[in-house]
DNA sequence: GCAGATTGTTGCCCAAACGGCAAAATGACC
DNA sequence: GGTCATTTTGCCGTTTGGGCAACAATCTGC
């Protein structure tokens, strides 16, 4: 769909921008002019610019909530989460959360959109997720375990900016600490607390 | 502080007319006549009416949070979540949350300062409940545990909204089915999935 | 290929909002 | 009373949001 394309490529050039310049170092208009479309199609697309930087952390929940469905029915449903979970949240999808984290905590306005887009991935995965195990598990047991799984990640990737964020930008793909996390959080989500 | 009263103030406002005439039904200039200050002083304290409006949802995590710092300290922190979740989760609060979050339903544009208030509200308990916890559990314990209760809580919350949203203000309380779903989630929580 | 419908883009335009700055007001404290 | 810190306000130029209608592009079935 081409509206999808443009709202992706309005959404990389304010990244870029926000990158270079810091989220008050340009106006909607520096982007659009960078992306070739008008002020009005931004308008169109996103309601200010935050919403527009926000948006690239939502790239990679597609193909990872893809793989997920892939998986046979007969691997336990935390197994094929937790295997997914190692392939997909790797490179440059982790490292594209991270930056927009990153960048949210030095310009606080982001935060809403942020949030906003973390939970729609939260949503949209969950939902698939559902229509995946329907056939294994009611759908209140699905919401709260992925509940439980969503909050535990996420808690782990705000932690993973504030333990590694003064430097390196090495660690990022498959990094050992966020393995390591993994699996200590799936040994919880399997026999409690 | 004056600075908190009159941003609550403002946030009343906002919410009430909110309310009353929805989200697009109202200016700034309506808020702060309202409120009785100036559209400076609203901008000192809000960057949009989305935000003053969803910043009512923050009233009564405080309370919360603050019950549970006065648990004594022999009591198992499960148990102690479960106790003060109960008892606060109720009645203005609850309602409160529910009617923005409904708000946000009718209005998308308020979602992103919804979600951004509620995220807040789980880095303060958490943060506190760290303290409270730091000489029984080791912090990464107690961000996983609150992160996974988090993400189960927030789910039942939207999950309220979207059973009983088609008519009844009624059962809003401690209401039956949200103690009977915290029973389930603490459940869980307690030996896993 | 063509006429029609659907969807995406743009310009126009004005009400609304953001935000820097400095003046005025409020209050706490001595 | 006086002094200092915090908060509120008015002024005002820049930026934004979004309704509307025209325009372009893309997708239909024929």
């Amino acid at each position: 769909m081409k509206r999808e394309a443009t709202a992706q490529a309005l959404a990389e050039a304010a990244f870029d921008l926000a990158k270079a310049r810091g989220l008050d170092g340009f106006v909607i208009d520096d982007v659009v002019e960078r992306a070739g479309y008008s002020r009005r199609t931004f308008a169109n697309h996103y309601s200010c610019k935050e919403a527009a930087v926000a948006s690239v952390a939502y790239s990679g929940i597609d193909a990872a909530v893809s793989a997920l469905e892939d998986v046979s029915s007969d691997v336990p449903l935390l197994d094929a989460i937790h295997a997914v979970l190692r392939l997909q949240l790797t490179t440059e999808t982790l490292s594209r959360m991270r930056e927009v984290i990153r960048l949210s905590r030095e310009f606080p306005s982001l935060e809403p959109y942020v949030h906003h887009v973390q939970h729609r991935m939260r949503l949209e995965a969950e939902q698939r997720l559902r229509l995946v195990a329907a056939d294994r598990y009611p759908p209140t047991y699905v919401s709260l375990l992925f509940g439980a799984l969503y909050g535990m990640v996420s808690s782990a990737l705000e932690g993973l900016v504030d333990v590694r964020l003064p430097g390196d930008t090495s660690s990022g793909p498959g990094s050992l600490e966020f393995d390591q996390f993994l699996d200590v959080a799936f040994k919880h989500l399997r026999s409690g607390f």
